[in-house]
RNA sequence: GCGGGCGUGGCGAAACGGUAGACGCAGCGGACUUAAAAUCCGCAUCCCGGAAGGGAGUGGGGGUUCAAGUCCCCCCGCCCGCACCA
């Protein structure tokens, strides 16, 4: 008997899929479309296993969706700028362009190896002028419609990568790839409009019902809107005011000062005269904004003298002190102290001998302890505010409230109030409009998200386009002048921009004026291109870039697979990305991506060596739960399960899989031990026990061939009852994993599949339709299998006596007939408790249910005489029996 | 601190409020084999028992229900995200 050949099976597949074109995707408006896309990867060398995951579960939404009828567009492409690039140019002498192309040309070569459905004809790599001339004109446009702006500001610097980071690429103080503690830079950049979409971005998550919601979550926090209140505190003595934001304009008869930045412009106005004060804002400037700096610093602040003038009563003056603790970027960099309601404003009140005023409390209460009481928590403030007087918990007014010295403050609310309780937000309503009332301030939203600086001081990456010209200032780089291509001769044998040292390519003629002028040498961030490369695969060669049938057609992206770690990365620039270029015409959609699939990391354990560097899984050979190295026997410390990378060598190389078991073992490994979304450990027993079940299926349909009818044989006109329970079995797991595919469930859909195997394995044909069955059974295990193991199944089809490929026949149908049996199996319970199971027939009546679980030897022993009080049938399910 | 998620056999994991542990990994026993591998059959949550059977059991404690891994409340532990955000 012969073996399964994977390697002949594979490669032979694959070609014939080749020839056939079987996954090249064209408009058809007659079909319905399904676009399935995995995040591309960046061509940073080689695949390993750990990538191949997220390819993998793609290809199974791809191949099932196009067996159940839609027309499927699954493309696959190259992130092809970025640092890593140059860093090879520097580390071995080798040009940028060649170094990324020479990885595309391997990590392509490997994507084959695995039988991804992909078209190649679409293929794109961003770093060639194909595909960033037209970034380059969406750019201009974005320029045009006042979406791209150019400013000088703080800057994130990242002092390995010598490039400036966005604020979503500095993770905890660091670079996001470089690791590296991140400093403030004061430099002239471009950037997007973000944040005009700020309300859109965060409203608009609501109509994502098929993203997780943890990711939703991560973006709503990210823009991080806040409303509330600008209030303008007159300063005494001058014409101006204190501008500050607040969430909490109901607290405002609690103020007992205010506080400014060490940054805020009138900190080094009020140091100028008042060297203490200007020495205390120098040191607050000098501990910097590390996390660990934060952590560790404590609240101080300083008076500079300066007093402002309550808005709402004029009777009270408040102090003005410059803190640390107040941040420049966030709000108006400068802020109301309401000690009573805000931890923070306590601990400084007490510290500098500042009032603490109450405005609002809890029932029964008005003395206030260390802990400032900032009103219900925010889960219980929604049912607060709808009936206050029923709550009976909570106070609010703002009416009045009580100093420490008895002293009474307020101002008249009118009827509104009389003595009532006022909930919070009822509050925050009426100091608004008190405050506008006086034009000392109006509502108003503010976000934590920061446009998006987009300029990047790097080579490898698309040109900006845009020329700067003493006399005629920013000019555009003319459309007929596009694109911009970046010079092939630059060298990288000194820190910096290599464009910015380039010899000619910066000086132009400026197209305005003619004069001299320079380019910008500046380049986009790489999160630029991913930002839309899944409109350019509608219409991956079309002169104009995006061409508007092909991407009305494919786009949404129906199905979006990757990692969790572009949450609010790419995910979040390319909703805007989207929006911007819905915006300047270039396409109908809002979001990119109807559904978000985040995959889990697929984990490894770690060996180190006693000199405590890395092993790689082949340099060791596990013994028990030891381990040694198999150069010189030195037991190996094994590690934590970890995520596959380079660095702590727990890779397992993807040819090395590929050429042991074959690429549908390894797909089926990595798809059906874990559920796609949780992590999953690669293991040498995993894949030997997928490279089990690959043989099984095949031995299963080579052994059975001979006892089959041809394939369309006339079905039976009846089974043998063997042969009824096996079709029964063949239908219901059609419908489960119909199911299980349609919900990402596919570690279930293959533990269904293998329970189908099971069931055929213990089948002997031998009565009557016997063989129809067992042909149906085994095409069925097939036609299933196909998504996941494409090669086999092609194969094992093919060995049934089918001439048309599994990749273009239709998903099974299942009969709804066959998916229920006339025999079922009941749970006896007596007062909750399991005594046994019985087989009753089908909706058997409830009476006779009962009175044959209570005729049941081991029901009777369990009452043990006792009297039925209850009983409570659930249909084909449960008899419980209470006494 | 705020927000979210998760705790089920030795391990990865399944379970519309209705038979907990499907499917698999590792393990044990048997068949085949000179032997091994491969394959096939069987056993496998824990405790008592030779067995029949019984008891306990989904992080801990309470509750709702005829019935709870699943719903509600409190606690413990782990993971992730955000954070002097006014």
């Amino acid at each position: 008997m012969a073996r399964y050949n994977f390697r002949e099976t594979e490669a032979k597949w694959q070609a014939e899929w080749a020839r056939r074109g079987s996954f090249t995707a064209t408009e058809d408006p007659g079909r319905p479309k399904y676009y399935v896309l995995e995040m591309f990867p960046y061509p940073s060398g080689r695949l390993h296993v750990g990538h191949v995951r997220n390819y993998a579960i793609g290809d199974v939404v791809a191949r099932y969706r196009r067996a159940k009828g839609f027309n499927v567009l699954h493309p696959m492409g190259w992130d092809a700028f970025g640092l890593p690039a140059e860093n090879a140019a520097i580390a071995n002498k080798v040009h940028p362009a060649d170094w990324t192309f020479e990885n595309i040309r391997v990590m392509r070569e490997q994507l084959k190896l695995i039988g991804l459905s992909y078209d190649w004809d679409r293929e794109v790599a961003t770093c060639t002028p194909d595909y960033y001339r037209h970034e380059q004109r969406m750019f201009l446009d974005f320029l045009k419609a006042g979406l791209a702006y150019r400013k000088e500001s703080w800057v994130n610097w990242d002092p390995v990568e010598n490039t400036v980071l966005a604020n979503e690429q500095v993770i905890e103080g660091r670079g996001w790839r470089s690791g590296a503690l991140v400093e403030k830079r004061q430099l002239t950049q471009w950037f997007l409009r973000i944040t005009e979409y700020a309300d859109e971005l965060i409203d608009a998550l609501k109509g994502l019902d098929r993203w997780p919601e943890r990711v939703r979550l991560m973006q709503e926090n990210w823009i991080g809107r806040s409303v509330g209140a600008t209030v303008r505190f007159p300063f005494e003595g001058r014409a101006d005011s204190l501008e500050v934001f607040t969430t909490r304009p109901d607290t405002l008869f609690g103020a007992s000062f205010c506080a400014i930045s060490p940054d805020h412009p009138l900190a080094d106005e009020a140091g100028a005269g008042n060297a203490e004060l200007a020495e205390f804002i120098a040191e607050c400037r000098r501990m910097g904004t590390s996390e660990e700096a934060i952590e560790t610093a404590e609240k101080r602040g300083m008076d500079t003298g300066l007093r402002v003038v309550h808005p709402l009563d004029p009777s009270i003056v408040l102090p003005v002190y410059v803190a640390n603790f107040v941040l420049m970027d966030y709000g108006t960099g400068a802020i109301f102290g309401c000690p009573a309601h805000d931890q923070r404003d306590l601990d400084f009140a007490r510290k500098y001998g500042l009032a603490v005023k109450p405005v609002l409390w809890p029932e029964g209460s008005g003395v206030l302890t260390d802990e400032a009481y900032a009103g219900l928590p925010e889960s219980e403030r929604a049912a607060f505010d709808r009936a206050p007087e029923q709550d009976g918990r909570l106070h609010v007014s703002v009416t009045a409230y009580s100093d420490t010295d008895g002293g009474t403050y307020g101002y008249d609310l009118g009827s509104l109030t009389d003595g009532r309780s006022l909930s919070v937000s009822k509050a925050k309503d009426i100091a608004i409009a008190a405050v506008e009332e006086r034009g000392a301030g109006e509502a108003t939203v503010r976000y934590r998200l920061r446009d998006w600086g987009v300029s990047r001081q790097r080579y490898w990456g698309c040109p900006i386009p845009i020329i700067h010209c003493d006399s005629c200032g920013m000019v555009p780089v003319p459309e007929d002048q596009l694109p911009v291509e970046l010079p092939r001769d630059v060298s990288f044998d000194r820190p910096g921009n290599p464009l910015d040292h380039h010899p000619t390519w910066k000086h132009v003629a400026c197209p305005t004026c003619g004069g001299k002028a320079t380019r910008e040498t500046d380049t986009f961030d790489t999160f630029f291109e991913s930002s839309w490369y899944f409109a350019r695969f509608c219409s991956p060669h079309a002169e104009e870039g995006l061409d508007g049938a092909a991407v009305d057609y494919w786009m949404p992206v129906d199905q979006y697979i990757g990692g969790i770690e572009h949450a609010v990365l790419h995910l979040l620039y390319s909703r805007f990305f989207t929006r911007a270029l819905r915006h300047c015409g270039y396409l109908g959609v809002d979001e990119p991506f109807a559904g978000l699939m985040t995959q889990g990391m697929v984990v490894h354990e770690t060996y180190r060596a006693p000199d405590g560097t890395w092993l790689y899984p082949e340099e060791v050979e596990l013994q028990g739960d030891a381990a040694v190295r198999l150069s010189d026997g030195a037991a190996v410390e094994r590690g934590r399960l970890e995520k596959m990378s380079k660095s702590k060598k727990n890779v397992v190389g993807l040819e090395h899989v590929v050429e042991s078991y074959g690429a549908d073992t390894a797909r089926l490994l990595l798809l059906s031990d874990s559920p796609p979304e949780r992590d999953l450990e690669w293991t040498d027993a995993g894949i030997e026990g997928a490279w089990r079940y690959a043989n099984r299926l095949w031995r299963l349909v080579d052994d059975g061939l001979a006892a089959l009818p041809p394939a369309g044989a006339p079905k039976p006109d009846r089974f043998s009852q063997p042969a009824q329970a096996l079709r029964s079995k063949v239908h219901k797991t059609i419908q489960g994993v119909d199911e299980d595919l349609e919900n990402f469930r596919l570690n279930r859909a293959v533990a269904r599949i293998r329970e189908l195997t099971n069931a055929i394995g213990e089948f002997t044909p031998a009565g009557d339709g016997d063989g129809w069955a067992y042909r149906e059974a085994l095409e069925a295990s097939v036609l299933l299998i196909g998504p996941i193991m494409p090669h086999l199944a092609e194969e094992l089809w093919q060995a049934l006596g089918h001439a048309a490929p599994v990749s273009e026949s239709p998903w099974p149908a299942f009969d709804p007939a066959l998916t229920v049996d006339d025999t079922v199996t009941v749970a006896i319970q007596v007062n909750g408790k399991l005594r046994t199971t019985l087989a009753l027939p089908r909706d058997v009546a409830r009476d006779i249910a009962e009175r044959t679980a209570l005729d049941d030897p081991s029901v009777q022993r369990a009452l043990d005489g006792s009297t039925v009080r209850k009983v409570i049938v659930v249909p084909n399910r449960v008899v419980n029996l209470v006494v």
